[in-house]
DNA sequence: GTTACTGCAAAGATTTTGCACCTAT
DNA sequence: ATAGGTGCAAAATCTTTGCAGTAAC
């Protein structure tokens, strides 16, 4: 079985990159991590774990990691950004609350395909979407 | 008949805040421009016109126009926020062009149903949303 | 006369970049 | 050997905030 970090090691030799040992602990640890992690968060967790990749290489290395298909790119819409694998899930979208912080998923297949449909009907070519919906998580509504 | 600003007036009257000069020229700006408008653009406008209106008091003002449902920010997704009012149009989402910048608008109606039930599934009270697709608009995409 | 508002400049927060040194291939 | 990568610190962006003076009510 071929993991997701083999397939992302395949994509960066297949662009005549290197495949360096920062690269491989930032890439292990998103795709182990089922959470949302933030480049901030991903920094910290990789510094417990005795890695000593600096914040600069934390982001290029996501970023290639969303070219490669293999991670998603979640706006938050507070100017941060979160990051979650792709593998064993499909595409979904957020319920971000705005008093905890929280982000819950949601599916709805119909959405993705109402989606691409109105971009047909502009001539736009998606290269990719988010849609977050802000509001309070059950848990906050309750103690609101 | 009652104009946006007037409205803006009320609802700042009725908060027992004050309908300044700087607050009317900023809601006047975005009442009548019916494009999305970023927060600089606005302070460049509204120099161009003679308003001395402040970059502090720009975003000040812009989170109460947000506050009292008379205008939308829409997250642009690079970290800045665009605003449009909401008068004389439904809700609807954004095409945001790579390539151009450009921001085109799609409307529709069962993507916004599927999310009400999406958040009543899920307990979840939603204040807002925001759905952007990325990609390349029509002409982008020929000559890209 | 209060209470709130404004401008300014500094501070925050997140992300990107230039550069000298280092490393995978 | 060479192309590319890394860390660091500075820069770039967008937005928010503290404060002293000013204006709306």
């Amino acid at each position: 079985m071929r993991t997701e970090t083999s397939r992302f090691k395949d994509y960066i030799e297949t662009k005549g990159l290197y495949f360096t040992p920062e690269r491989q602990c930032i890439a292990e640890e998103v795709f182990s991590n089922h959470k949302h992690l933030d480049a901030e968060e991903l920094l910290k967790i990789l510094k417990t774990k005795g890695s000593k990749a600096s914040r600069a290489t934390v982001y290029r290395t996501l970023d290639l990691l969303v070219e490669s298909g293999l991670v998603d790119k979640i706006d938050l819409g507070d100017g941060r950004a979160a990051y979650e694998h792709t593998a064993g899930h499909t595409h979904h979208d957020h319920l971000i609350c705005i008093k905890c912080g929280s982000v819950e998923e949601f599916e709805e297949p119909l959405i993705e395909q109402l989606q691409d449909w109105a971009c047909e009907k502009a001539g736009f070519k998606a290269t990719g979407h988010n849609l977050n919906i802000y509001g309070y998580c059950r848990s906050c509504n309750a103690t609101q």
